[in-house]
RNA sequence: GCCGAGGUGGCGAAAUGGUAGACGCACCGAGCUUAAAACUCGGAGAUGGCCUAAAAACCAUCGUGUGGGUUCGAGCCCCACCCUCGGCACCA
């Protein structure tokens, strides 16, 4: 008794476009708003099976909040701007812009054909003026609040896709698009000054209902380190050397200080040491390094300073200056004080070079970095290290300071196909924001794609006439582009009010929707999309655009499928699903309720695609069909019934709330297993049914809604709330001396006298109490029944 | 190394400190069928016992990574350890 899936599928979608069911009335204030948010996808063109378990599943939720009454905003849009389009263009020559418009196009199809209720409306592409004109607007904000700024340092860059990257980008020394080891280079670049936020993200977490291993990653991406900079002065000059550590407390034990290659004062330094020479070979050396092939070199290396002496703030000793490409250049002052005693990376390099250790804490071997009591440490001896701390630093002159592992986020890229930095340059080179009359500042067409490390943007004549043409003879354009990360941290601001052309939203909408009720996505984004939309937010709102400081008030980011071997699918494993074979031949319902039912949604866990679960997905909603068919309107309702549609719509409520829809669909099995042994089934509890699989298997329950007489859309109703009854018995363990023996059943108000009566006439409690009476009665009504003898 | 999340049948998994393994996959048996598919019914943690022609039912012991502990009672709480996954890592 297959049924068609493709003709229902048809249908219901042909009806809901009609009833335009899912266009959400943004002012209404009938209902408690929802705002539901997945991330919206790039337009590669086909969706895999990642985009379906990340937005079927979530629509999921969302037709069940709309079921339940909420007036639920549950948006979609195109993160349009990105490589993929560009590289098109460089391979095959079609305009980038033609190539993404086509794939959204595409993919708008591929998300209805999978049942999506998106709210088309609201729609936002990243790459349309009409969007980046708000993105270019919003950086006008930044760059005048001091938020953005241009300045030269040290970057990542990428030889394959010939542009800079952010530091998030780049994983394992690698880039995080194409794997290629990346390179370091000194370049002057956009930057947005997420690190002015670092101590403000950091202490938004502690309010997020997040997850902790979310919360945790973002706290040591952000790392904070509190401890102290001091200075030791060089004997017979001028300069000083600021080191920072969190370990003032072992200040007494230093036996020299270290400067990273990188370091101003290395080079100033270069004419007063006796071994030139021998530094200027190392700091050859080391310049040639990648940071990856340095760290990846655990055996240290370094020279000396020959002829140049530290003095310790603390004790006035005369102590070695070194150079050694173990002190990163990046980060705190680029120079450590250095206690071989109490660190082992200090330990390690004074065991190389034979330098003295000098115990400053008592305790274990060495090197000993646990806290302990001071020793040789003139003054402070015999005081707790951690309490002494502070003394010291104001002892050597020294003062608080606080270091984030955070850097400055990289924005400019040297690529075509992204939003235009929206700033010019005077005659004299400074930058000036675009005038907003001017905005969309558009992305000319007269370029060269071909990656030369220039950006492209430069081979546009069109750009320096316009630029020209505006602001006079003698002003240049800025020629990079935003990183698309940008494009993506307000995104879900447009959704609220996406064709606004006098602001980048509308306020009091706004103020009624945020923060988002719940987010969804993957967990790469934790250290990336998620920390920048944060950030985002929180400048925003302190320059008075944005309402709330936090933008998403539950993130869930949900797990992976791997392919039927368990393995993570890619095409060179052989281990790709393709979900379209599989929503040919059992329909898209079938494969919604699949991947509902793999696994719970809440957890980042991942779950291997079984081959046969969207064939058994199938033949329940076959079950359920075939249901529909001994439907009987004069059918009496029986209390099992009442009860058996209670339970399932209380559990499926409950689960839904935690993003577990796998007991949810569970739930719903347990209720058609009851169902099937009826022999005539009052057609309301079919009605129930429907509706209650309508957020699973939306076409499947329109279709049946439809055979049973009902009126509208099956997704128009409200949810069956029916009420659970108060039972009156339940089936307990029974326990003798904590061991189970056996069940009984009891009236809920069973007194403990006939609880144990009932018990004792179970053969299996009766032997277990050996004829023994009890000495204590542990007896919880519904619960257990525990016998003590 | 540090931080976080986990570890339950052949597999995906379920269980507010109270009958561990719901629900499903795969599997086994039976029915329907000329046959198969589909469908329907039933079984199933392991080991042993009892009864048998054989099975079921029934009974016992063991069983949620390992070892301890708290508790009348632990998958769940506490301590130590092992393993898997994720994050950070020469960050001073």
């Amino acid at each position: 008794m297959a049924y068609d899936h493709e003709d229902v599928e048809k249908r219901a979608q042909a009806k809901w476009k009609e009833l335009n069911l899912y266009e959400t009335d943004l002012s209404d204030t009938s209902k408690e708003p929802y705002y539901l948010l997945v991330e919206f996808p790039y337009p590669s063109g086909d969706l895999h099976i990642g985009h379906w378990y990340a937005f079927a599943v979530t629509d999921i939720y969302a037709r069940m909040l709309r079921l339940r009454g909420k007036n639920v905003l549950f948006p979609i849009g195109f993160d349009a701007f990105g490589l993929p389009a560009e590289n098109a263009a460089i391979k095959h020559g079609v305009d980038p812009k033609e190539w993404t418009y086509k794939n959204i196009e595409r993919m708008r199809d591929q998300l209805t054909s999978m049942g999506a209720s998106f709210d088309w409306s609201k729609e936002v592409i990243a790459c349309d003026p009409s969007y980046y004109q708000w993105t270019q607007w919003l950086f006008t904000k930044l760059f005048e609040h001091n938020l953005a700024e241009r300045r030269n340092a040290a970057v990542k860059w990428c030889p394959h896709d010939q542009t800079v990257l952010a530091n998030e980008q780049v994983v394992d020394g690698k880039c995080e698009r194409c794997d290629t080891e990346v390179e370091e280079k000194h370049l002057t670049q956009w930057f947005l000054k997420i690190t002015e936020y670092a101590d403000k993200l950091l202490a938004g977490l502690d309010e997020l209902p997040w997850r902790e291993e979310i919360k945790e990653a973002q706290r040591a991406w952000i790392g904070k380190s509190e401890g102290a900079h001091l200075d030791f002065v060089l004997a017979g000059r001028e300069e000083k050397i600021r080191v920072f550590t969190t370990r003032p407390d072992t200040l007494f034990g230093v036996t020299y200080v270290v400067l990273a290659p990188e370091h101003p004062l290395v080079a100033t330094l270069l004419d007063a040491v006796a071994n030139k020479a021998e530094v200027e070979a190392y700091m050859a050396a080391t310049a040639k390094k990648t940071e990856r092939e340095r760290s990846e070199n655990k055996e240290k290396t370094g020279v000396e300073l020959k002829g140049v002496k530290a003095v310790n703030p603390a004790n006035g000793e005369e102590i070695p200056v070194f150079v050694a490409d173990y002190v990163l250049a990046s980060y705190g002052t680029g120079a450590v004080m250095a206690v071989p005693a109490h660190d082992e990376r200090d330990f390690a390099f004074a065991d190389l070079k034979g330098l003295p250790t000098k115990r400053v804490i008592e305790g274990g071997d060495l090197p000993h970095t646990k806290n302990g009591p001071l020793v040789d440490s003139g003054e402070f001896d015999g005081r707790d290290n951690e309490e002494a701390k502070w003394d010291i630093v104001a002892a050597a002159g020294g003062e608080r300071a606080t270091n984030y592992r955070l850097r400055d986020w990289l924005v400019s890229r040297q690529r075509y196909w992204g939003c235009p930095i929206p700033i010019v340059y005077d005659p004299e080179g400074k930058p000036h924001t675009i005038p907003s009359e001017h905005l969309p500042w558009t992305l000319p067409t007269d370029v060269d794609f071909t990656p030369t490390g220039e950006a492209p943007l430069a081979s546009s004549k069109e750009l320096k006439e316009r630029v020209t043409k505006i602001f006079g003879e003698g002003w240049t354009p800025e020629y990079d582009t935003l990183d698309t990360f940008v494009d993506s941290s307000w995104y879900f601001l447009r959704y609220l009010d996406p064709k606004d052309n006098h602001d980048f939203s509308d306020q009091s909408l706004m103020k009624k929707w945020l923060p988002i009720d719940r987010y969804s996505g993957g967990s790469e984004h934790t250290t990336m999309h998620l920390l920048y939309a944060r950030f985002f937010t929180k400048a925003l709102y302190d320059l008075s655009l944005v309402p709330v400081d936090e933008p998403f008030t539950e993130r869930f980011n949900r797990g992976l499928i791997m392919g039927p071997d368990g393995q993570k699918m890619s095409k060179s494993k052989g281990n790709v699903v393709n979900p379209d074979d599989f929503v040919k031949e059992y329909g898209a319902d079938a494969v919604r309720v699949y991947l509902a039912f793999i696994g719970p949604y809440n957890e980042p866990g991942s779950y291997p695609w079984q081959l046969d679960g969207v064939a058994s997905m199938r033949k329940f909603l076959e079950r359920i069909s075939r249901l529909v068919e001994r439907a009987d309107a004069g059918a009496e309702m029986s209390k099992e019934l009442e009860q058996a549609l209670a339970r399932a719509s209380t559990k499926i409520v409950e689960d839904g709330d935690r993003f577990k829809f796998n007991t949810g669909v569970a739930a719903l099995m347990i209720l058609v297993n009851a169902l099937e042994d009826v022999q005539v089934i009052p057609t309301s509890v079919l009605r129930s049914l429907a509706i209650m699989l309508a957020p699973f298997a939306p076409h499947l329950a329109e279709d049946l809604w439809e055979k049973l007489g009902g009126e509208g859309s099956v997704h128009a109703q409200p949810w069956p709330e029916a009420e659970l009854a108060a039972e009156e018995e339940r089936t307990i363990g029974v326990q003798v001396n904590g061991k189970h023996r056996g069940a009984v059943t009891l009236a809920l108000d069973a007194s403990e006298e006939t609880a144990i009566a009932i018990a004792r006439t179970l053969p299996t409690v009766a032997t277990a109490m050996d004829g023994k009476e009890p000495k204590r009665v542990i007896y919880v009504p519904g619960k257990i029944l525990n016998i003590v003898v």
